[in-house]
DNA sequence: CCTTTTCGTCAACAAGGTTGACCATTTATA
DNA sequence: TATAAATGGTCAACCTTGTTGACGAAAAGG
């Protein structure tokens, strides 16, 4: 490897760590026979977790425009993975929210989640994940002035 | 932020804190006129540097196929960044290396990344990113049999 | 010499992003 | 109260970067 001697970039090392939990979630969810499970869908399932939310508003959680907010939903909803349903109190708005099949999805994604994490406390140790996580977060939140950002399922 | 009181996935800080070396990275590029750069470059200019490739050897060095690979190599050669010339033993194969602007982007992009990761050392402290490199390295090695793994600019 | 493999390019399609446009609905203003 | 402005969601075109399949030229193998 040419890197061998000089420092690998921390990006290189961040995006290389990234993908590793990714990729192992979505072989994990292949697996278990979840086969229509498209990177994306992940953001969308964490963003509407704890509460329904509207195509406008999901835009804006996950950093990107009203558009391509609509057309992740758009095979979700045909998944049956979400629903959306005409607000009662605003004729324009679209109520966002899990479906049954999208509960089910959520769970299984948050179960691997957990095995893939307490993978790399048993690499490097607990101690060292929390660590990580601790620094991590101070970085995030001094570069957004003190709030987590949104983020892009793609840059 | 619906994160609050639940540890922040680890995978999204990784992602957040990437996005935030990249987009800095992309931004300042801008700012020094540098107004046709995009996020793949970085990968071909970093699999470059140390020694001239090939169209099929960049792509196996991305993770991606020739055809991705050709499909970047198109706009950083009509933009100058990159020069492509048939290999005088092999008439099939393009000897891809860096031309003159090539490097003069390659100059910009690690004098910026030096101080985002100064910067970071300003945040939490050089021995914390240090340690950070560490930890990362060991998950990553340990995940692919001791090597660092191709990585896709793009999932 | 013929078959198989390899390289790079062309083409079509996909995922997920952008901008612009449009219509319906709601809110704000005169 | 009527009109203007703002908002929400969808349609459309295009972009970046990925995939697969196909193809012709060149090289390697039998």
């Amino acid at each position: 490897m040419s890197e061998r001697g000089k420092p690998v970039p921390l990006a290189r090392l961040l995006l290389m760590s990234y993908r590793l939990l990714i990729d192992g979630m979505h072989q994990r969810l292949r697996e278990e026979g979840w086969h229509d499970v498209r990177p994306a869908y992940g953001f969308v399932l964490l963003a509407t977790r704890d509460r329904s939310t509207t195509s406008v508003e999901l835009a804006s959680l996950l950093g990107v425009t009203k558009q391509a907010a609509s057309k992740i939903l758009d095979p979700m909803d045909a998944a049956g993975y979400v629903r959306r349903s005409v607000d009662p109190e605003d004729a324009r708005v679209k109520i966002v929210e899990l479906a049954p099949r999208g509960w089910e999805l959520l769970a299984a994604v948050e179960c691997i989640y957990a095995e893939l994490e307490a993978e790399w406390g048993a690499a490097i140790g607990v101690a060292a994940v929390e660590l990580m996580r601790k620094h991590l977060t101070e970085i995030v939140l001094a570069a957004n002035g003190g709030e987590f950002p949104a983020i892009r399922p793609s840059p």
